[in-house]
DNA sequence: CAAGATCTATTGTTCGTACATTCGAATCAT
DNA sequence: ATGATTCGAATGTACGAACAATAGATCTTG
């Protein structure tokens, strides 16, 4: 990997005047292949050395930052210069995020009773968390409680390797994402979320306190750090109290509202 | 209203230069303005067009397109000009849209079994869609298939006023939305949908040909005309065949994947 | 030393200009 | 009439220039 600033000759693609692609989108593509490459960790060009750089007008130069931001996120800052946004940790990390989100931002006080917290071994999801079978999986149940109702039942396995540091924590009242982070300097860079209508069986139902014969939603999770699985979650969410809702509108002419699901309590 | 190109003199404001909001600001405003008030129905200002009417420099009159078109869909074209899309009668009708689409784009075919199309009363119904409670309302009831397989159980109800020129159709193999568009002249401009999970009643159970203890997710939608209440759904979709699925990934860098829920069905 | 003033770097806004490219209409030649 | 050519309109690309606004560093001064 090549090393920022340094200016090493292969470092500098020049443009070709010639082609007919527009200058500005040879240089986004430029720019993006040195970005991908590690470059510009910190900050990018600044507009006067993109013009010196690559011998293009201001304008150009400017034409080709901001449309390399419709791609990456970039911070342009009068005086400084331009930065691309640091990866925030609190990744958008499917819909129970925004979810145990929304309930904080309604006031309502969120804990959990720690159920398990332990080393397992369990075949089936260690052939999912590719693993070897015998290997131990750090295991984690936790019932979630929102001002001390039921929400949801937790239930999380991790290749113990990844997760050890985490054994000691209390996670009353702690994000997972956020121990991980802090404390093994993990983040995941991927994941994908799963959700099914089932009929809790009689003592997860108890657990979540809901009445006899109604349904609940299963969340399968699984995220991953590049090609690594990381993480399978298994979250029973009450379906009475909740549900999912996606509101769409259209002004005349303007952009249609993406369909976007939510999942909220119910009043 | 006021007509479109008719230059009244009230239609322009002028740009106000000793304001210290951008310029493009100002004009993106006072096109955004006149677009809501209807003009522009077919097409924008030229860029000189802009120039002379506001008196800016091309530079200007640009950008402030191009920052409009953030907020409005419009298309430019050379040799032609700019225009607004036009509403596109295929809008992203929630999660169901999508799904069914899905479903076609994998080859299987799709068709309906009609086990209602008539004129009905139901009081609660014609509460949520604001109209009279002796009045009669459209009810359409059918069995989704496909491939002959039962897919979802699908209930309308519509005021019976609206929805008077779709009594004779067949929906054997059309969507509601487009006889709606194309016989009734009607398009919904906004909905909800909210999706819950259930176990349904035997009856139904039996017609999705569901087996015994297996949950649903119910979806109701709701979809208005401006504030006027147009459709009240209820669809029940087997939730072992099918399952909504959100992904999620984060390039180093670059923008995040907004988690988008699809209703997608099972392997 | 500290507070204020000044300078420098960097992005934001705005003007002007020129030519390229594409579309559609008008014109011309056959 | 019809096909090819030309022309005008409109957007796309690219250059140059100037000044404004902001942040941070440096200098000045009490």
């Amino acid at each position: 990997m090549d090393n920022d600033g340094a200016r090493t000759g292969t470092d500098v693609m020049p443009l070709d005047r010639s082609s007919p692609m527009p200058l500005w989108a040879q240089l986004v593509d430029e720019l993006t292949r040195r970005l991908k490459a590690g470059h510009f960790a910190e900050r990018l060009p600044t507009d006067q050395e993109l013009m010196t750089t690559y011998g293009v007008s201001r304008q150009t130069a400017r034409d080709a930052v901001r449309r390399l931001g419709e791609s990456f996120r970039l911070e342009r800052h009068r005086g400084k210069g331009t930065f691309v946004r640091q990866a925030q940790f609190e990744l958008p990390v499917g819909i129970m995020y925004s979810w145990f989100q929304a309930i904080e931002s309604q006031g309502a006080k969120q804990d959990s009773v720690v159920r398990a917290c332990e080393l397992r071994q369990d075949v089936i999801v260690a052939e999912e968390l590719a693993v070897e079978a015998d290997l131990p999986l750090f295991y984690l149940e936790r019932l979630r409680l929102a001002d001390g109702v039921p929400l949801a039942l937790d239930r999380i396995w991790m290749p113990a390797v990844l997760a050890a540091p985490l054994m000691e924590t209390d996670f009353t009242h702690t994000a997972l994402y956020d121990e991980l982070r802090d404390k093994a300097g993990i983040v995941p860079t991927r994941g994908q979320e799963t959700i099914h209508p089932v009929i809790p069986i009689p003592s997860v139902a108890r657990l979540l306190e809901m009445p006899k014969g109604a349904a609940a939603f299963t969340i399968v999770r699984r995220t991953w750090i590049g090609d690594r699985p990381l993480e399978r979650r298994d979250t029973i969410v009450r379906g009475d109290r909740h549900a999912f809702v996606s509101s769409w509108s259209q002004e005349p002419g303007a952009q249609a509202t993406e369909p976007r699901l939510k999942l909220v309590a119910q009043t």
